[in-house]
DNA sequence: CATACACCTTGAGGCAGATCAAAGTCCGAG
DNA sequence: CTCGGACTTTGATCTGCCTCAAGGTGTATG
């Protein structure tokens, strides 16, 4: 789907420096989209007493509607690094679109797909300890970053350690310990604090009791700029 | 959206005893539907070490699609008590289908509500403790059966201590702590062991640092044999 | 090059929840 | 009505992760 396809559609292109948000917009209607075109973004929520969780962790390709749902939550888009998200709003075609099978079946691939990670993220935070969710998280991360770039092997951490704890249900320190332990147990090698090689991908799959998903999984039909374009 | 409206549907009436599951058909395009029409049923997951997670706790009325997919997860519909399941397949009508507004908006709803919920629980999982989590499914199954029984009163709980623990993250002896201190504090009533009476629901929101949903984010635009008559 | 600030790592202590075990309860079948 | 089995509750202990604190590191700015 080529939202530039559609004429009467407005896009806006948001540079977000790292904190900054892109607040969800409670339409019902689904005609409002996000776009993710370069850098990292996180979807969130928060409770009362402030503690985060972040549901999703949105690389270049990855596109939300407007609601970012979550029953009974306050959700938004949030910039972990430097980033420029598109806000494509369809409003103004709503009677069109509502009877374009091409649009609709996007549409629905596009909150299936989330739902397929949002059910596998649940699971991990439901019954994983705290080394296989950072071990399970460095995998995920690296095979979106071969999806990106494949035969790059160095993957780099675009959040904070905070951010990373707030996506796993754990908390910094823990994310620190954890990653320390991972270092010096020779299982993921790291360059620096924030670049590292799966060296033996075989290794880490035996230490999960789930399957990484491979790169295929993080590929987009287009390339970011295409969807726009 | 009437299922029974496309004639050449298959459905079949699956009586399922508590345990007995239907597993997913991994269709990509979503062409078979599992609803349920009596009882309650879960969402399951299993690690390889054989722990269960509950992604969703499924009453009269809820549609998945045939996946119910989870990135990398193995997934079944599990039966937590007796229960009628309807096995909807319109394979049969595919192109048909695929070219259908009517059709692919209803689809696109139900993976959008059922996305919505999903992160709902995600959060849940991530950020709450114990108490805060058998609080809130307490609230949350209230909510249900306010919206299928309006004026009734009291709420009953299908399933384990087990399965309630696989859904909230928790082993069941803390489910049954928890639900002893609950009792205790008097904030919820109990009858007996699975029967219960919010009579307070300000009192347990004011526990909660999230929203507690309302009967009508559980409710369905047909009763469940409607859908499918 | 020096300084300041944001973030990371590490240490120590405490507690919530898991684990293991034992006793109790409820329901269905004979 | 009794008994057996499944499930629940409660007790005791242990451990993984949180919390608080302190020191270290890396990067950006002047």
């Amino acid at each position: 789907m080529r939202f530039a396809d559609v004429p009467a559609a407005t896009q806006r292109f948001v540079t977000l420096s790292r904190g900054e948000r892109l607040e969800a917009a409670d339409t019902e209607n689904c005609l409002r989209f996000l776009v993710v075109v370069e850098g990292t973004a996180a979807t969130c929520t928060t409770f009362a007493d402030g503690r985060r969780q972040i549901l999703g962790i949105e690389g270049p390709g990855e596109i939300m509607c407007g609601a970012m749902s979550g029953l009974g939550l306050q959700c938004w888009l949030e910039a972990l690094d430097d980033c420029i998200v598109c806000d494509v709003n369809l409003s103004a075609v709503a009677r069109q679109l509502s009877k374009d099978p091409e649009f609709l079946t996007a549409n629905f691939r596009i909150v299936h797909r989330r739902l397929a990670r949002s059910q596998s993220h649940l699971s991990t935070l439901g019954r994983l300890d705290s080394q296989e969710r950072v071990l399970f998280f460095l995998a995920e991360m690296a095979s979106r970053h071969t999806a990106r770039n494949p035969g790059a092997p160095v993957t780099r951490l675009d959040m904070s350690r905070e951010d990373i704890a707030d996506y796993l249900g754990l908390n910094s320190e823990t994310v620190s310990r954890i990653l320390t332990r991972i270092r010096k147990s020779g299982l993921v090698k790291f360059l620096n604090r924030n670049e590292y090689v799966l060296t033996d991908i075989a290794a880490v799959a035996k230490r999960l009791p789930v399957e990484i998903p491979g790169p295929e999984n993080f590929q987009f039909p287009h390339k970011p700029m295409e969807v726009i374009q």
